[in-house]
This record gives structure tokens, C-alpha cells and sequence, in this order.
DNA sequence: CGTTATTAATTGCTTTGTTAAGTTATTGCG
DNA sequence: CGCAATAACTTAACAAAGCAATTAATAACG
């Protein structure tokens, strides 16, 4: 009755990347969570503080979200307030999303717990090692499998 | 109008994670779009595989899902005939899951593909970076942020 | 030009994630 | 014992992921 398994995954990696986006993405959900603003919309806010306007395929690939689950944030952004868009006229099929000053002062509002968040999480965990980390992991997502 | 960001985020961990989560996760989810199960039941079974009939709750812990959408799940594998559910005699709260005969044939199906999926990543990347990334992702996850 | 292919974004549909509230069973304790 | 507290799910409600199909604008090229 009780063969034995077919595989022993004693050490996964997809468990391993699930729980390690847990335990780094739950204490940001919190710092959030009385805030109007989500993990996701967080994201947009940062990425585009950091790169200015882009277009929302760009916006999309930076911030690691889909086009379509983008395109239905931008939406409630946008009637927040937090964002703008407009066509591009060089592209009139482009639309170009820009930060708002109100999205802006959400980032600011935020980032200095978000900066003590991440630098308990480094000193916990050490900054050598976080450094290894971010290495290996920025490698592992330039491997691609097409070999 | 062009401020400084208020933050520089060249390197993301959560950003970071999320890539990695479909750079490994992707190719899986492409091998079994085929065959009814999706990710989610893919873990559900790999971890009945490997522990053996569980309850719902270390099963949901095991497996990185949220007792919710294991539930939901659960539901539809039940129909599927892939697992079996039985309510613990010694604590009737508890139901325990057990891997059908099915279900350990759809693993059978994909283990191979599975593994050579792996294989490939691991030569792409590397057998010795894989190990010490798996290490510091464990560790991660065990860094907690009480302190 | 004009027709076809490609690209950017949106919409529709189903499943999952997340949170909170509700059920049923068990435990703790006065 | 009896009753509050806890635990193991379940259900509900809504946002988001994932995938396919659609629309609108631009590019390619005969």
C-alpha cells in the first residue's frame, strides 16, 4: 500500500521561493495595510518613482506584473488619484503612466518604515549573505532554459 | 518637477523573488498544462507523495497554500478522484488526505519531465550555486523579524 | 497605396490569494 | 459538569493571477 515515493524533493526550490516571498512580502502587506494601497499598487509607485513615465508594457515587465492585471490596477489608480495616463502621441496605441504628487507622498509616507523593515531583515540575516542572495537570485532569472 | 526618487531599489529582493518564482515556475506550469492538474494541485500531490495522508492543515502548511484555497482545491481533487478524504476518528475537526491511486499515477506521468526540468536548471546554473541558494532561502525563511 | 502582420492595451473568464466571519469539535478550568 | 476559549476547517466576498480573445494603432511589404 505504502510504496515509496517517486520522487523525494526533500529540499524544493518552488517551496523554498514561495515561502521565502512570505516571509519578505507579509511584513510589507502589514506596513500597507492601513494605507489604501497594496503590494501591487506599492510596486508601481516605486517603480515608477525610480524610472519616471513609462509605458505600461515597460511599467508591467519592471514591476513584475502582468499587462492585463496592470491594466485594472491603473484603473483604480488612476481613480485614486496616484497615477496619470496619457497616450503617447509619438504611439498613439502607447499610454504613458506618470506619478502623481499624491502617489509620490504615499511613497513618502511609507518608505522610511519600509527602509527599517528591510534593514531589520539584513541584519537578521546578514548583509553578506543578503548580497549572495540577490546575486544568485539575479542570475538564476538570466538563466534561461532554452538550451 | 523631476525630484530625486525617494528611494534607490537597483536591487529588489521582493522583485528579485517574484522573477524567480516564474522563471522555475513557468516551464512547470507549461508541463503540466496538458494534464488537469495545475500548480497548485501539482504540490498538493508531491507533498502527499512524499509525507504520506495528512490533515488539512499541515498539508496547506507543506504545500504553501492557505487553508481557504486548499480547501477549494481539495474540492475539486476530490472530484477528480485524485485524493481521498476521510474525517479523523480520534479528532473529528480534523480530515486527513489521502493520496489516490490516480493521483499517484498523475505524478508517475510528469516525474520525469519534472526531474529533467530541473536537471536542466540546475546545469544552467550550476549544481554548487543551486545548493548555496537553497541554503540561504531556507535560511531566510527561517530568519524571523520578532527580534 | 492596400492588405497582412505585429504591437499595445483592454476585456472576459476561471482559479487562486487574502481577509474576515461562521460552524462544528475539542480543550481548559472554575 | 458546564461554559468560555481555542482549533480545524468552511464559506463568503473581493482583488489579483493567468490565459485566451478582442480592439485599435502601427509596421511591413508586395
Amino acid at each position: 500500500m505504502s510504496k515509496t515515493p517517486l520522487r523525494q524533493t526533500s529540499r524544493s526550490l518552488p517551496i523554498a521561493l514561495l515561502r521565502a516571498r512570505e516571509t519578505v512580502m507579509g511584513p510589507v502587506r502589514e506596513m500597507l495595510s492601513a494605507s489604501g494601497v497594496n503590494e501591487q499598487k506599492w510596486r508601481v509607485l516605486r517603480v515608477l518613482d525610480e524610472s519616471g513615465p513609462l509605458d505600461q508594457s515597460l511599467l508591467a515587465e519592471k514591476a513584475c506584473l502582468q499587462l492585463p492585471s496592470l491594466t485594472r490596477i491603473l484603473k483604480a489608480m488612476d481613480e485614486q488619484a496616484l497615477v496619470t495616463r496619457a497616450t503617447d502621441p509619438d504611439d498613439r496605441r502607447r499610454s504613458i503612466v506618470t506619478l502623481s504628487e499624491a502617489g509620490r507622498q504615499v511613497i513618502e509616507d511609507h518608505v522610511d518604515a519600509n527602509r527599517a523593515l528591510f534593514q531589520r531583515l539584513e541584519a537578521a540575516f546578514g548583509a553578506e549573505r543578503m548580497e549572495t542572495l540577490l546575486d544568485l537570485l539575479e542570475d538564476l532569472n538570466r538563466t534561461d532554459l532554452k538550451g
